[in-house]
Order: structure tokens, then C-alpha cells, then sequence
DNA sequence: GATGTGACGAC
RNA sequence: CUUGUCGUCACAUC
């Protein structure tokens, strides 16, 4: 029993280890990436065991890991074969890659058709993911910032706001939309290969990898030309690396116009922008589904036909003209990841008016309909439709008229409402207390399936889509910082604290650990800043002087660095991000150095 | 904060 | 017999 918690503990505190060691790793390519670095030699890294540890246990918790390729495998016989025989084979494996066939599935898609799927194998997934996890970084440094599709910590209610932003505030009326025919079955190999290569990813072998994997025979269909295999884990990736060109190609035509003058405020480059040739547009993209904002009808269709022929020509792609069109938004509804919004003239300002789409609207009220029956009598799958219930209004809400559109879903589904529960009226048993936070102001008529009341569909009202925090980043330590919900709130710090202690430290230190913390109430030694339990590094006085309490601090990652570094560069450099943190001063410098000298460093500066 | 179930949405 | 990425929510565990 205690054998066993300790030993869980003990893999605890070694997958946090391995976890931030390679994570290091990660900030390292993005932050190169970033300043343009080129990449020879990735594949070491690929197959390095921290990263395919990783990648296993990422791609164990996929609800498909347990389903099979085309051979048999499923994530248990992975797992049966342990870290070291897996590293190896991965290695091995990649040393001269032939994929395993892929296997077809088809599944039907709202409209009637049907979407072929590619299901690699379990063991190609797991390749796929040791790759993703090193090139994401590196093509998220050069990522557009107004892509949204299949990229960390952004999502459609990002995108909707982006939307909501160019139409209202902006002010552009005019849309343009164009339909890539069959995108994912359609790119073109090795105009992939050289964006990749354009990115900065320079890796022969890793090249040649994935033009293996991009031509992994599909199971009775032979070897595909093109397209990327929806399904693979990389095909996510490797989409916004074809289209991220086109968001660069747009873009550089105005928003990132790249201008010899340096303007002091964007309000002055609009200006001179405006007596060019050049046209106003701006981009939004959702992987393949994209829409173009201009100013005015005439600059809308010369963009169009651009655009067409660039994807013609540069891509290879084609668009489907009966799909693509010109929309003015004061006059009829643009269609967008669910939602169908148009602008409504006022006299002062012109207000955006945001639907569900039409589509949208069927697809729920079916969907509950046959929850609904499905529910009937069943208390657990009344909570399951609730669930849904919840699960909808939280997309939709985003709409500005989502409770007249869920008031209609409601109105379509009286006659099953009323067949399937009993109703107590408006007063009824009480709601739960999630209900009450949520549906608070909600005095309608209560609907009952057992005991459990069912959400009321029409109770919905609308939210503001936020749009992205750009800083807001996987592989840099301030972008995680803004995702994480600050851990600072102290009580929190030392739950985390006492269930995590040190492995390699003492009792001892790990207790005065704590103390510390409190002594500090929080705050680094040096920068005085509010750490996370992420942030928080235990640095030793003396570095022979054990672990009393006398004999520790608690500092910030950046600081232990600073103290610890032999290396005066990154000394500086740290520093610098200090200072741009408004995190440095005398004091500051004058600890460190104190630090540093006891710890047998150079005095900096 | 990290795991793990379950649900929903977009593509 | 249905993959994948991303996001959100609830619950549980630490």
C-alpha cells in the first residue's frame, strides 16, 4: 500500500522532470524559430527518448488509441513493451522509414456525403506525434496571428471575434469567401515539403520522413499523389503550413504591408496606405474555411479573382465558384463557423446581428430531439442531455440573437418536450446549483425526467467572443504564465507544495521549503515578483550548508538561472528580460551578486 | 496546477 | 465498426 503511493509519487515527480527538461527544449525552437534560425538537424531530437516518452502519453489519452490500423495494435501492446524497447524501436524505425498502410474509414458528414478518413496505425501515431511535438513549436513562431484553426489555446469563439472586430469595428462591409475544393485530399506534396523547408526546417531526413508519411498507401487504394491524410496527427499541422503562406501573401498586400518609414502609429501608415494602389483586406481563417474583409465592392472582386489564381497557381488548389462568393454584409448574412452574421445600419453606428446558421439550428433541434426521446424515463440520460444541452448553449451563445434561436428550437420541440416529461409549471422543484449560477434569472416552465430537471433550452443568453491574447503562448514561459489561472493565491501554493515535494531533496528542505514560501508570501528573493509553483526554483545559500531554513530562498526560474549561470552572455540576457519585466534594479543586482559569489560565481557587471 | 472519466462545438 | 487537432464545461483523483 505505502510501497505503492510512493512509487506512484516517485513517477510522479520523474514525468514532471522529464516534462520540463524537454519542455526547455521546446521554448529553445520556438524562440529560435523566432528569430530565424535554420534548422539542420531535428531528427535527434525527434527521437530523443524524453520526446518519445511524451509523445506516448499524449497520445495515450486520445480517446482513439484504443481502435486499430490496419494491423491490430492498440495502445496496450505499446504500452506492454516498456519506454526502452519503444525508444528503440522508434529509432529504429525512423532510421529508414516505411509507414504502414493506412486504413479507410468513412464517415458520414452532415450533409448527406461522406468524409474518407485515414487511420494510420497505432505505431505511425505515435511517430506522427514525437514529430508534431518537435515542429510545432518552430512553425508556431512563424504562424499568422490571425489563424485559428488547429492551433494551441486558440479556438472558433477567437476567430468569431476577429470576425465581429473587422465587420463593426473596422467597418468593412464587403466579404469575400472562397471554397478550396476537397483541401485536406488536395495538397500538393512537394509544395508542402518546400513550405516546410521555407519555414526554416532544413532537415533532409525529416524532410524525407514526412514525404514517406505523406505517401503511406492507403488500404485498396494504392499510393496517394496528394493530400494529407485526415486522421494523421501531423495533417493538422502540415494544413496551416500550406495555408499559412497564403495568410502571410494576404496580409503583406496591407495589414503587414512592409513600408520603408517607420510610422508612429498605424493611424498614420492607414493613411499613406490608402493613396497607394493598394487594396484594404484583411484575412480570418479558420483551417480551409477563410474569409477576406474589404472596403468596397470593386476591391472585394479583384481580390477574389486574386486569390483564386493564386491558390491556382501557387498551390495547386482549386476552388469551387459555385461555393465562393462576395457578400455585403449590410445586406445579407455571411456564414461562419456555425453562425451566419450580418451588420444591421443604425444612424449612428452599425450593429452586428449574429445568428446560428440555418444549418446549425437543424442540426441541434435534431440532435435534441432524439436525445430527448432517447431520455425518456432515464434519469442518467437525462443528465447526459443535459450535457448536451449545456454543451450547445456554450458554442452558440456567441451569437447575438442565440435566445431567439434556441426559442425556436424550444418551439420545435414542444410537442416532445411535452410527450416525454412531466411539467411542473413554472414553479416546480428547485434547479440544481449549477443551474441556478447559470440559468439564475430563469422563470419559465420546468420540465422533469425523473427528478432531474432538464435544462431550459431557451435560457440562453448572449456572450461577447473574446478575441486572442497574442502573447498568450505554449512555448514561451510568459504565454504559459497567461494560460494557467495564476496559481498565486497562497493556500493553493502550499497544498501544491506539500503533495509535490522535491524527490532528490531531504525532508528537511522540503518542509523549510514551505516556511519559505510563507516567509516570502510568495514573492522571489530577488525580483519580488509573485510566483507560480511553476516559476518557483529553491536556491541553497551555501551550497554546502544544508537544508535548514536559514540556508534556503525562494526564487524565480529566471533568477536561479542568473545566479547559477557560469555563462556572462545569458547572465546579460536574463537581465535584459528582466529589466523589459520592470522586474530588475540595484537591489536586485546587488543579491544576486552576494548569491553569486557563494556559490563560487563571478560578480556580473 | 497535473492526471483521469464524461459531454459539447468547429474544421 | 468514427480518426485527428484545438477549445470549452462538468465530475473525480492527487
Amino acid at each position: 500500500m505505502t510501497d505503492q503511493t510512493a512509487k506512484k509519487r516517485e513517477n510522479k515527480v520523474l514525468r514532471r522532470n522529464e516534462y520540463y527538461a524537454i519542455q526547455d527544449v521546446f521554448d529553445g525552437l520556438y524562440a529560435k524559430s523566432k528569430q530565424g534560425a535554420i534548422f539542420t538537424d531535428l531528427m535527434s531530437l525527434i527521437t530523443s527518448p524524453q520526446n518519445i516518452a511524451l509523445a506516448y502519453r499524449r497520445i495515450k489519452r486520445n480517446k482513439g488509441s484504443r481502435t486499430p490500423g490496419t494491423n491490430m495494435g492498440t495502445i496496450e501492446q505499446i504500452a506492454e513493451r516498456g519506454n526502452d524497447i519503444l525508444v528503440d524501436y522508434v529509432q529504429r524505425r525512423l532510421a529508414n522509414y516505411k509507414p504502414h498502410p493506412v486504413r479507410r474509414v468513412m464517415i458520414p458528414k452532415d450533409n448527406g456525403k461522406e468524409r474518407p478518413l485515414g487511420i494510420p496505425t497505432i505505431e505511425d501515431r505515435l511517430i506522427q506525434q514525437c514529430i508534431l511535438q518537435v515542429m510545432e513549436p518552430i512553425c508556431e513562431a512563424k504562424f499568422h496571428k490571425h489563424s485559428y484553426g488547429f492551433r494551441p489555446n486558440r479556438n472558433t469563439h477567437h476567430a468569431i471575434s476577429r470576425f465581429r472586430f473587422l465587420a463593426f469595428t473596422v467597418k468593412l462591409e464587403y466579404v469575400v469567401d472562397i471554397d478550396i475544393k476537397g483541401f485536406f485530399d488536395n495538397v500538393d506534396h512537394s509544395k508542402l515539403l518546400k513550405q516546410i523547408w521555407s519555414l526554416g526546417i532544413h532537415d533532409k531526413n525529416l524532410l524525407c520522413v514526412i514525404s514517406k508519411l505523406l505517401k503511406a498507401p492507403i488500404q485498396g487504394e494504392g499510393v496517394p499523389s496528394k493530400g494529407t491524410p485526415q486522421g494523421g496527427i501531423l495533417s493538422p499541422l502540415l494544413s496551416n503550413i500550406v495555408l499559412n503562406e497564403l495568410d502571410w501573401w494576404i496580409s503583406n498586400q496591407w495589414e503587414t504591408f512592409p513600408s520603408k518609414f517607420p510610422y508612429r502609429w498605424d493611424g498614420d501608415r492607414c493613411a499613406a496606405l490608402k493613396k497607394t494602389k493598394l487594396k484594404e483586406m484583411y484575412l480570418v481563417r479558420y483551417a480551409d474555411d477563410f474569409k477576406i474583409f474589404c472596403r468596397n465592392k470593386k476591391d472585394a472582386k479583384r481580390v477574389k479573382i486574386a486569390v483564386e489564381k493564386w491558390l491556382m497557381e501557387r498551390l495547386h488548389l482549386e476552388t469551387s465558384p459555385e461555393k465562393s462568393k462576395i457578400t455585403n454584409l449590410c445586406r445579407h448574412y455571411s456564414e461562419f463557423l456555425g453562425l451566419k452574421i450580418k451588420l444591421e445600419e443604425r444612424p449612428k453606428q452599425n450593429v452586428i446581428i449574429s445568428h446560428m446558421s440555418d444549418k446549425a439550428k437543424k442540426k441541434v433541434t435534431d440532435k435534441l430531439r432524439k436525445a430527448l426521446w432517447d431520455a425518456r424515463g432515464n434519469e442518467d440520460k437525462a443528465r447526459n442531455l443535459n450535457m448536451k444541452i449545456r454543451g450547445m448553449h456554450n458554442y452558440y451563445c456567441v451569437a447575438t440573437r442565440v435566445s431567439k434561436d434556441f426559442w425556436e428550437i424550444y418551439f420545435h420541440l414542444l410537442k416532445t418536450l411535452k410527450h416525454i416529461t412531466r411539467s411542473h409549471g413554472k414553479i416546480g422543484p428547485p434547479l440544481s446549483e449549477f443551474q441556478k449560477r447559470r440559468y439564475g434569472n430563469y422563470h419559465g416552465r420546468r420540465y422533469l425526467i425523473g427528478t432531474v430537471v432538464i435544462d431550459p433550452i431557451y435560457a440562453v443568453t448572449f456572450t461577447i467572443p473574446y478575441g486572442f491574447k497574442q502573447e498568450i503562448c505554449n512555448y514561451t514561459e510568459e504565454g504559459r504564465q497567461l494560460i494557467h489561472k495564476r496559481l498565486t493565491h497562497l493556500e493553493v501554493i502550499f497544498r501544491y507544495l506539500a503533495e509535490h515535494p522535491l524527490q532528490h531533496e531531504s525532508i528537511e528542505l522540503n518542509d523549510n521549503r514551505i516556511s519559505r514560501v510563507s516567509a516570502q508570501r510568495g514573492k522571489c528573493a530577488i525580483t519580488k515578483k509573485q510566483l507560480t509553483v511553476y516559476d518557483m526554483r529553491v536556491h541553497k545559500i551555501y551550497p554546502n550548508g544544508g537544508d535548514g531554513y536559514r540556508n534556503i530562498d525562494i526564487v524565480s526560474r529566471d533568477a536561479y538561472e542568473l545566479i547559477h549561470t557560469k555563462d556572462i552572455a545569458r547572465a546579460k540576457e536574463l537581465i535584459e528580460k528582466l529589466l523589459s519585466e520592470g522586474l530588475w534594479n540595484e537591489n536586485a543586482l546587488k543579491k544576486t551578486n552576494n548569491y553569486r559569489i557563494l556559490v563560487g560565481n563571478t560578480i556580473i557587471e
